[in-house]
DNA sequence: GAGAGATATCTCGATGTCAAGACAGTACAC
DNA sequence: GTGTACTGTCTTGACATCGAGATATCTCTC
């Protein structure tokens, strides 16, 4: 038995056993920490970010273009497919991006409803370095962990993951 | 190696290995996962709780008062607390919740600045079966793995958030 | 016991998101 | 080629959140 409690976490269980004796909570042990870790990497994913002047909406949708390699340039379409945001989300995030200079958006030579949104210089400078900061917080928040227990981790969470691939 | 891509994040890191060869994007295989992760068990929640007819925030609310353990019973600074958003957000989830009759009010009767907030007994209700729903979704989430697996997975994330602890 | 600073809660304005629907253009069957 | 269904993008309105500030009360020091 594991019954010192050792983090936040250990202590929410606790609690619930106290209170709900007939339920089994074992699976808050494994997804409450998933929740949790993704509130603190969404944080310092904000504050990697705010150095180089970026929101985490900017900084997806400059990814998702960055990734696309060169001439750097998606469809909105392709965008929220990327970021899973909505259309009328999308609309506004590449308003904002065009305005503050990062992306440029000019019309489909192939396709007259279409639009395509590519990367301006700027845009792409700015997106290397925020992706650079990430990495570099990404690898502290992982230090506690060898190489071996991180591939150990990586495959664990791969195949909780797997079921939710190819649908949608 | 692994050179076989199995999931998104294959998919993901192999496209960064091919843009960016200059960097070590390692650390995705990890914590992208845990984002993405965290993503589908908020679809899970929101679902599990629309057959209670709950938003995921006000689970998050009557939780925290359940967990309390009779009278289950909180101040609002308790509870922004146990749920991380801010006074002006409780304040609107506490007038919502009110109204719809799952927490009542009144006054702290040992500092008059103060406020108490406790689940009536339609609330009560609600997270117990809410609650229910949530632990069975969670396991059908983490099938995939056996409990050893589950215990690996939990060990290796809570060496991960100890260092968030105690610090905030 | 009076004043300074801390604490508890609420109010208000701005922001980013979503859902639903509008509108233009395309594709395919007949 | 004409009609029907589909696709891609944008518009609009509602909503939950945050951050800053307002108000009331408590606490501690002198």
């Amino acid at each position: 038995m594991t019954e010192d409690a050792r983090d936040e976490v250990d202590l929410l269980v606790a609690a619930w056993r106290a209170e709900r004796p007939d339920l089994d909570v074992e699976p808050l042990q494994v997804l409450s920490r998933v929740s949790r870790l993704a509130k603190h990497l969404d944080r310092a994913r904000r504050a990697a970010f705010a150095e180089h002047d970026l929101e985490p909406w900017e900084f997806d949708v400059l990814t998702a273009l960055r990734r696309a390699g060169k001439p750097y340039e998606l469809s909105p379409g392709a965008l929220l497919r990327a970021t899973l945001v909505t259309s009328g989300t999308m609309t506004n995030r590449i308003d904002r991006l065009a305005q503050a200079g990062l992306v440029r958006r000019r019309p489909d030579p192939e396709d007259r409803r279409g639009v395509l949104v590519s990367l301006t210089e700027t845009g792409l400078a700015r997106v290397d370095a925020a992706f650079d900061d990430l990495l570099r917080r990404e690898r502290e928040l992982l230090s506690g962990l060898g190489p071996a227990d991180q591939r150990t981790l990586a495959s664990l969470l791969r195949t909780l993951l797997t079921p939710f691939d190819s649908p949608l």
